[in-house]
DNA sequence: TTATCCGGAATGAACGTTCATTCCTGTTTC
DNA sequence: GAAACAGGAATGAACGTTCATTCCGGATAA
């Protein structure tokens, strides 16, 4: 078994165990369990329990952009480029309710709002989302609000929409999925 | 000193905790301690934690509903409701920022699934919110989707905004309420 | 080829801490 | 004097993390 294998193991048992019962309902000792591996490995691979979250979530974060890439153009309308990135990601986050799940638990917590700071001063790499909405503004398709209040009203709906989806309360098909991202683009446009 | 004093000074305790440190950042000897309070007193009046956290809930909401609905007039359209309902509720959030800290740990935790299945039963007393979509529905000004979707695409966004306006990502005045306001109008109705 | 040795990876029992809850003692109230 | 109440130390369960020990595969020696 190679390296990387255990650190894969451990990361999806995390991934599991977090995304169903929250980070207090996924110990360490439950977590190596799941992995196969005695609790004092994991400490080989991960620093402690934080670092071990903030991990899975870069681990996820990077396995969603290149799906939202997938197909976009910065030579489309603003408005085919938003629908775009909206049903991807919707379609995405359905159809993997564990990194859903994790996701939200993360950016729920104080994680995220480091995570969230650091987004908003640009510590990052290029953020397709800014990008679009900067375009937007710059090109009078878009209100001319606060890139925050942006980001609220395009992707608080979307995140809350799947999660009901994931809980039952609504059947997400194709055609809801368009006409909640087009919803969310009548809020965003001018 | 009166019996409902010692209930109100827990409560008061367990808000000031729970929202600024989280349910796990709010022991209950921490909860007594700033309550002025023996540990063991909060049994005398709560059966557990639990029980503690889910009738702080039931309070706060006691507490906003009559705001709401001073100077509600179902007699006005569904879009001056709807601002009205919105604004209103904006307001109150930013200018109680401890409740809506609670609110926000509250609905993102396992209490807040039930509490909006429950909701969504229609298990509840009369809901202002459910009943202003159901009119703008039927008056064809408002999206025929889902009544999930609608509140997912209205208040979503608007305690998102209450949240980046706490953290300072943002600085909310009565023009950015209105327009934020008015965007998530944009996204429900027709 | 076989026997011995070696180093790092893996382990899981044990530790110290934290927490919700209980229990017993003292105090107030009537 | 009895009954209800309040207090906070005691309790036991759960947790993250540590560390002395075991395990294993490859190198070395005979």
């Amino acid at each position: 078994m190679s390296k990387t294998d255990k650190r894969d193991d451990i990361l999806r048992a995390a991934l599991e165990l977090i995304a169903e019962n929250g980070f207090h309902g996924a110990p360490m000792a439950l977590i190596a369990e799941h992995a196969g591996v005695g609790a004092g490995t994991i400490y080989r691979y991960f620093e402690n329990k934080d670092v071990l979250i903030t991990e899975l979530f870069r681990e996820i974060e990077t396995r969603i952009i290149p799906v939202l890439l997938d197909g976009y153009s910065l030579q489309k309308s603003i408005n085919e480029r938003f629908f775009h990135l909206g049903t991807v990601m919707l379609r995405y986050l359905i159809e993997n309710p564990l990194e859903f799940k994790y996701l939200e638990q993360f950016i729920n917590s104080p994680f995220g709002v480091v995570h969230r700071r650091d987004k908003l001063m640009g510590k990052n790499e290029r953020d397709v989302f800014r990008e679009l909405f900067e375009d937007g503004i710059s090109q009078q398709v878009v209100k001319n609000i606060p890139l925050v209040i942006l980001f609220d009203l395009a992707f608080g709906p979307l995140l809350a929409v799947t999660r009901d989806h994931i809980l039952d309360f609504i059947q997400l098909d194709e055609d809801l999925m368009g006409l909640t991202v087009n919803a969310c683009w009548d809020s965003v446009k001018r």
